[in-house]
DNA sequence: ATGGTTGCTTAGCAA
């Protein structure tokens, strides 16, 4: 089984590219995340003449996730469910034969002193809660999406330099480790050790051809999934030619034969 | 050199 993560920064922009990796890559599950686009703009023939299924989870202007497979796609929800006003379209949960999907956009936070970093860390905070809550870590799961958090200095072009950035500080460092402590594995370092290995660059100061990225997109897998993934990479040419998005699309793959 | 790009929506915001 074949699972891929690709924040697309908006589904409309993107949709040829879409339509071409899924011809091309064919992963059994995708998530998708800032769709830009209300449920109805959501290019849903197109991705279902391809033999995909949908669950779209729009909004207007920012925010927006989906999750697309080539089986049932079953038992969809909405957001973290916790009572919380929540007015961006962040999480959308499915559930594909066995296999629980979850597909989140963790917000950026814009500046450490912003609101928007305040709503960042509590967010991260409702949604190891909404782990532990609705799931239990010997379930087979996977919690892929855009977290926004490089977790290592490996994971960023400039950690010294980018000590105090929303994405690295040690603030959201520390609530990936909470996060992950529910009983989750980043699929990709199991397979890929080395630093410079990024899935998003700035769209700005030519961040790709400097090779200036993190790496904020993530598989990741409970243990039950963790022991039979087979691969991982993250499709760096994506982010190249013409009008890619500013992220790569992560993949994992799963060795789910009769147990 | 304190900018630079892209996308959505139409001048301002978000990333």
């Amino acid at each position: 089984m074949k699972v891929a993560s690709w924040n697309v920064n908006s589904v409309a922009a993107r949709r040829d590219r879409l339509l071409a990796w899924l011809g091309k890559q064919q992963p059994d599950v995708l998530c998708l995340q800032e769709l830009k686009a209300v449920d109805e703009a959501f290019p849903r023939e197109a991705i279902e003449a391809l033999g995909y299924q949908c669950a779209v989870h729009g909004q207007r202007t920012y925010n927006g996730v989906a999750v697309l497979a080539k089986s049932a796609i079953e038992d969809v929800r909405r957001n973290l469910d916790d009572g919380e006003p929540e007015s961006d379209a962040r999480l959308l949960s499915v559930r594909i034969g066995e296999l629980r999907v979850i597909c989140c956009y963790v917000p950026n936070g814009q500046t450490l002193a912003s609101d928007k970093f305040s709503y960042k860390l509590r967010w991260l905070d409702r949604l190891h809660a909404y782990l532990q809550r609705h799931h239990d870590p010997s379930e087979p799961l996977l919690l892929c999406g855009d977290f926004n958090i490089a977790p290592e200095d490996r994971d960023c072009y400039d950690p010294e330099g980018l000590r105090d950035d929303v994405l690295m500080h040690e603030s959201v460092r520390k609530k990936w480790r909470t996060l992950l402590s529910f009983g989750l594995v980043d699929s990709y370092r199991l397979h890929v050790s080395e630093p410079g290995k990024y899935s998003w660059w700035d769209y700005r100061m030519l961040g790709f051809p400097k090779g200036r990225g993190l790496r904020i997109d993530f598989v990741l897998a409970t243990q039950t999934l963790a022991a039979r993934c087979s691969s991982a990479a993250i499709d760096r040419d994506e982010r190249k030619g013409k009008q890619p998005s500013d992220h790569a699309p992560v993949l994992a793959s799963f060795e789910l034969g009769p147990r």
